[in-house]
DNA sequence: CGTATATATTAGTACATTCGTATATGCGGG
DNA sequence: CCCGCATATACGAATGTACTAATATATACG
């Protein structure tokens, strides 16, 4: 089994980090699982929180599930997100005592714990 | 002193953190700070870890200097690059561990030791 | 000074991303 | 069955990003 340059794993492994990071380059993604971190929201009630136009929203929410940061339930006519994978809250604290001191980790406080 | 919505200390946070994750966004950004993790590198022995064009990685080397992730000395005519803020480092370990196994770990290892 | 090597910058282009407006779907209540 | 609310999708405009090719600067060395 002969490898392809695009095959050496570290080039696959660089290639998905940065998807993730990339996932967190926006403000609005990162207020999304910031608050999500805090426990399962709809899509109404992240609105508020974040206040941005509900289409936004939706797209930012259907990016991170496609991506599988966030998974969904259905509830009725409302749709709950939750964070599906534990590290989007890890990396957010990792940032967060650093970069933003108090502030952030105010905000991000229980993602981890 | 009165606040615009934009002063809104989280508002300029979570800008901050995506900026930051924003660096980190791109498979070419990722290898430079992991390659520097290990060590000081002047840009051609980056060229030859990474295998990108001259210009390109010097553009990087320039985003992560203005945006203080790394800081450079010169010698000579050669200009030796270095990793300025450590975080750079557990950030990457973090989403290491998670995302990658053990491969991406092995590039990072010595990123936060 | 002139030339070679190391690095930086500029300009152009292809491509991706974000957001708004408009429209669609899904569900519950009357 | 129709209406209203919650959410999703489609599409287009504006903007940003990463790359290449060409050129510029800076330093060492003869």
């Amino acid at each position: 089994m002969i490898k392809k340059d695009d095959d050496v794993p570290s080039v696959r492994v660089f290639e998905r980090a940065a998807e993730l990071f990339g996932l967190l380059a926006t403000p609005v993604r990162l207020r999304i699982v910031s608050a999500l971190c805090q426990g399962e929201k709809n899509v109404t009630e992240l609105r508020g929180l974040i206040g941005v136009s509900q289409p936004n929203i939706s797209q930012h929410l259907t990016t991170l599930y496609r991506s599988g940061a966030v998974a969904k339930r259905r509830h009725g006519s409302q749709v709950f997100y939750r964070i599906a994978e534990e590290y989007y809250g890890l990396v957010c604290r990792a940032v967060a005592s650093q970069v933003a001191g108090e502030e952030f980790n105010d905000s991000c406080v229980n993602i981890v714990n």
